[in-house]
DNA sequence: GCTGTTTATCTTGAAGTCAAGATAATTGAG
DNA sequence: CTCAATTATCTTGACTTCAAGATAAACAGC
């Protein structure tokens, strides 16, 4: 492969700032731009697929998280807003919202009066398994692109870089 | 390298829709989760800095933007959303902030009544001299515990990535 | 020149988010 | 048992964002 790659965004962000600031070695800003900028575009592609089930990314997320649990479909409110990576006043707005809407029921819990149980409900557990996997085929087609060796190795480095990322959080 | 690297958050979640849906073919999740899991915390750990200068992370991509188009660091709004991907309202909302703390000034166009021209002003241009200096810093420290080969096989898959998403954006 | 279309910006109203604090239940040390 | 500290959730108020529409200037074809 001789062939140099089109210049991105990212490409042009550099340059800009290697004529600007010769004197600063911008070099991270590569990564790192280019990580931000991916999960930005990405998460357009994902909202369409979500609007086809009149949903938006965060009741997906919400959702999709009680799915995995299992059955019964049910977490506390502390357990999802640390997962989601939200603050608990965003939790229960959320709540709220999917309770209106009918796709969870909270209830409260038996063994702790101070924490409430947030269940899927029968139309929630629904539409949230048609919706994963509109969403996975939604997420094969965007790196269909993608040959199958490259994109493992660009898994193996995403998780060299979360491995460096998540240290910090202990 | 023998050793099985630690499962991160993403393998947790790929882990547990295995065992739920085990129908579906979720790996895409991994690369995809990853990318965005990357981002959320990237942003954790540029906001720190940012903070440092009393800025906030949009205030900086906006006076950013301003700095590295170069003297006299003189853009219209249009530009301004158009690079970081805002509306235009949000663009309205921001330079009314940025004005109020005196970062930017905003002058009519003297080749077009329509459009607006945004400058830095002379407190906004040292700041985001100093203020970047700290950004490339951090970011260099962020990427440190990764070897400069791993970066560069990183940054080339990234950019593999960005040019998929990107060509849909036209 | 007119006039309809396009362009640039701003306004409005509705969401979603967070930080900080309030409330209430549980736990643990004595 | 009692009370201070902790934990789980909710409330409040401010901020940021967007979509949709309003306003005004510039342009293009006749």
């Amino acid at each position: 492969m001789e062939t140099k790659k089109q210049p991105d965004a990212v490409d042009d962000i550099l340059a800009q700032w290697k004529r600007e600031r010769p004197d600063l070695d911008a070099s991270p800003m590569g990564p790192i731009g280019r990580v931000r900028r991916c999960a930005a575009l990405l998460q357009r592609r994902l909202d369409e697929t979500f609007a086809e089930f009149g949903m938006t990314s965060w009741e997906f997320d919400v959702l999709a998280t009680l799915r995995r649990a299992g059955a019964p479909h049910c977490l506390a409110p502390t357990a999802l807003f640390s997962a989601l990576m939200i603050t608990s006043g965003t939790m229960t707005h959320r709540l709220q919202r999917l309770e209106a809407s009918g796709w969870v029921a909270r209830h409260p819990n038996p063994n702790d009066a101070r924490s409430m149980l947030v269940q899927l409900t029968d139309a929630g557990l629904a539409l949230i398994n048609r919706a994963v996997e509109a969403h996975v085929e939604n997420e094969h087609r965007i790196l269909a692109p993608i040959e199958a060796g490259d994109l493992a190795v660009l898994n193996e480095y995403l998780a060299m870089l979360l491995g460096v990322l998540e240290v910090r959080e202990e």
